[in-house]
DNA sequence: CTCCAGATATATCTGAGCGATATATTCTCG
DNA sequence: CGAGAATATATCGCTCAGATATATCTGGAG
């Protein structure tokens, strides 16, 4: 059976401890949906699947009278994750709407064309204050003798810094007057 | 009515020029793809859609008995792209099978773990070179007055790049030996 | 003390997107 | 000269997103 991409993330996310379906869906919230989101139209029926499949294994776990069920990796689920990350990434994908409208930004003044860049710079920064906020919870990880999430969070605020600071640049050497003569 | 942001991109890829519908699929494939794909089950029905509501029009031009249609942006959708252009991105998407792996790397042994980083590594390498290879092109807009493909494309050299050398820093992080002493 | 909005929790449905596939014609290279 | 790749249009089936539906609980405000 084929598994899809976010198939692995739900396995991943039980690797460590049992979770529900909501639980998933909040952590991925949290954590990959910078670089892989996944939606409850996705996590609820590969839940599904997967227990069937028998790599999760569901107990019920009620609060009250609110339906609630608990899902832990099986010992096939574990392999199936382990086998998954040896292979090499092969989907990548980007959908930036800041940088298609800059890529176009020659049908406006740059004044205007400007604007794009200051946006996509505030957004940038915002990001990166919301991974820099994220950081105690990732250290806590790292406490559990896992370093990935702290690494992978360093790499997202240093990457938004990089991009923000790109923004800068840019919009210096757009407005920069000596280049605008040159171009005009 | 609403048009997609593909609706744009179409609009964009003609704003300087008439083309075609495989013309366009083309020049996404080229430039705007690595930050916003679009696939022919989008163009053609777009391309419908935007003639049909007056903001490019269509015209035959047959190469031999080939059947093929150039559309030229119109006057209003010229102002519908000038439009879209002024307002602030709304959509950034980003799907890194890497990074998600790399996120759930823990399951695995560190040598285990730094292939992946190896794989993006080398991955984000080929795209720097690529785009690299694209930059005479952009130089020739340049030169057409039209500094934002050189920007962006400059733009994404720079990213992957700085990717390729994060994943350098992150592997030789991860097999230190003084840190795995300690993390141990 | 009561009520309500937000949180928790599961689930599905509809519209949109992707890319494989279909069909047709032309051109280049071995 | 022929075959495969390129050019060219078009669609269909599968997958995804997230809005929506339904149900229960909790904390804060009036």
């Amino acid at each position: 059976m084929e598994l899809s991409p976010t198939a692995y993330v739900i396995l991943g996310m039980i690797s460590r401890e049992p979770r529900s379906g909501y639980e998933i869906k909040a952590l991925v919230d949290n954590t990959t949906r910078f670089f892989w989101a996944a939606s409850y139209g996705q996590i609820y029926p590969q839940l599904k699947r997967l227990s069937e499949a028998g790599l999760v294994a569901g107990s019920d776990a009620p609060r009250g009278e609110r339906k609630r069920t608990v899902y832990a990796i099986t010992a096939e689920g574990r392999r199936e994750l382990e086998d998954w990350l040896r292979q090499p990434p092969q989907t990548v994908e980007m959908r930036e709407e800041g940088l298609l409208k800059l890529f176009f930004a020659g049908v406006l003044p740059p004044e205007e064309a400007a604007e794009t860049l200051r946006s996509m710079h505030a957004y940038r920064r915002d990001i990166a204050a919301r991974l820099r906020s994220m950081e105690p919870d990732a250290e806590e990880k790292l406490a559990q003798d896992d370093p990935f999430p702290l690494i992978v969070l360093q790499g997202g605020i240093e990457f938004n810094e990089w991009f923000a600071d790109w923004c800068e640049r840019m919009e210096a050497r757009l407005l920069d007057p000596a280049r605008r003569e040159r171009s005009s």
